[in-house]
DNA sequence: TAGATTGTTAATCGATTAACAATC
DNA sequence: TAGATTGTTAATCGATTAACAATC
């Protein structure tokens, strides 16, 4: 039996990314891509994205390229989105319900189904259209509402707690607003929005003349 | 004469999660740190972190590993964070307000200095306690406020038009978070913040098992 | 001094790119 | 058919890791 070594998970990133690009040329009415023309929107070798292509199928036809509209349905299915997410929200200061009420979610098939925050000033009132429960009662109400993805939007103090409970609810995939980097599992996946990290490194280039 | 190839690009990344971890430390009141303790923390391998901070310096002593207030400070000095960086941000919807009231950028040294709009229903209003101008004024008015950093905070169909100004204005960093890929010259550092494109990918690992 | 840990070189690993036969 | 472009293999490139002499 061979090892299955898998994806790299630097192609499942880029994966979004060739999605993206392809609805919007979908919309624009363009019906077929080659990886050249692709590659030269997304400033990427043609070569990198037949070869990315290449672990999931042929979806291509020689001399002529991609059919958008196909290639579009087979990537959202590769990345699990032929189907809708149900998401819980921890953390429900300021940024917590600038989460619940931002639009971008629930076109892309993320549905945002609870909320939770372990204050008890905080706890029972709503924001968004959803009541605001305790953090303590996370795996179950979680668990009734079929919640597959957390958001976390913690003070970066409690939010190591918060992502091991999310664990020991059986959270396997885990978006992360506080500014920590936090550890887990290696089968739980996390993914850190962090914009003051993304200006960290920006300002290296700015500083003298790199 | 040796061709000077730089630091890669993901050292430069890794540097301000060193940064965040050892000013954590360092409110410990934890002083020194070895690179095989720094690395059980950040779950990376302690020969990285070695061969990283290798790029810009010798800043351990052999058997006793790196004092934190040194290495915290050469970090800072090497990322060009012992200075404040002024901020512009554009598009000042809800995104971007909820941007300008983020308290997480000013005690990092990112200060949020001027707001631009193109909606002239906007234009002039007040958004935390910074006027909204004319994004067509963007040059001059950012010129004047010496603004070195813009966050791009506009719907994804006007993101491309807005970066290809600031460009023209001499931006040379980009902070996007609209949901669309954009190009630049080589020379201007973009960072794209999606959390859908980061949700997008934690669901390929969640769909089936894998 | 003995023990620990760095900084650095060399080996390994994995990702990207180039090249081209297959084929639309 | 001639031209174009895929899918895939092999070559290249670059990043990570292991190993260890130097040295605190």
């Amino acid at each position: 039996m061979a090892t299955q070594t898998g994806v790299p998970e630097v192609v499942v990133e880029r994966l979004p990314q060739y999605l993206r690009a392809l609805a919007h040329l979908k919309e624009s009415g363009i019906e077929v891509i080659s990886s050249q023309q692709l590659g030269d929107l997304l400033q990427v070798t043609p070569a990198q994205i037949r070869k990315d292509l290449s672990y999931f199928g042929r979806f291509g036809k020689q001399g002529r390229g991609y059919a958008i509209s196909n290639l579009l349905a087979q990537l959202r299915s590769i990345l699990g989105l032929d189907q809708t997410w149900n998401v819980a929200v921890v953390g429900i200061g300021r940024l917590g319900r600038a989460i619940i009420s931002y639009p971008g979610f629930e076109p892309e098939g993320f549905r945002i189904v609870c909320a939770f925050d372990s204050d008890k000033a905080v706890v029972g009132q709503w924001a968004g259209g959803l009541m605001i429960h305790d953090f303590s009662t996370f795996k179950k109400v979680a668990g009734a509402e079929g919640v597959q993805i957390a958001v976390v939007a913690v003070p970066a103090a409690a939010a190591q707690d918060v992502i091991d409970q999310l664990v020991d609810a059986g959270i396997k995939a885990v978006l992360n607003y506080a500014p920590k980097s936090t550890l887990a599992p290696a089968d739980v996946r996390i993914r850190n929005v962090d914009p003051v990290v993304a200006l960290q490194s920006m300002t290296y280039y700015l500083s003298a003349a790199r």
